[in-house]
DNA sequence: AAGGTGACTAACA
DNA sequence: ATGTTAGCCACCT
């Protein structure tokens, strides 16, 4: 019944850990998917607070725009960049802004049944 | 307790 | 296309 924190968390973590290899996700279509389609900025604090040692691929996670816009110091766009590519996603670099193409790249889950 | 912040987004101009 | 604004909502001080 009672939606909490720890809910809304444990959904968004489980959501983004089905993010496959490969494919992003906006934090917006996280939110979405995790029934709190208003919540995709607290998308963004859950993944910036994970530890350091989780198995979370926090850097599959980008804007609606397919920009990587974390700010987080730990999690530098860089890195995300550099992870992104290993995994085959093809980042460009437009004068400093790593970009995406949804197009190609977006996640397109099939249906999630619970 | 109350207001500020932000790894967001859609809607405008 | 590019820039601004207004909602958003859990978390922080």
């Amino acid at each position: 019944m009672g939606k909490n924190k720890a809910n809304l968390y444990s959904k968004i973590y489980f959501l983004v850990k089905k993010i496959p290899k490969g494919r992003v996700a906006t934090y917006g279509q996280i939110a979405a998917l995790a029934g709190a389609p208003r919540a995709a900025r607290i998308v963004g604090y859950a993944l910036h607070v994970i530890p350091e040692n989780s198995k979370i691929p926090w850097q599959r996670v980008i804007n609606r725009q397919g920009i990587i816009s974390t700010t987080c110091q730990t999690h530098p766009p860089t890195l995300q960049r550099d992870i992104l590519i290993s995994e085959g996603v093809e980042v460009i670099n437009n004068k400093g802004v790593f970009q995406i193409d949804l197009k190609k790249y977006l996640w397109e889950p099939k249906f999630f049944r619970g």
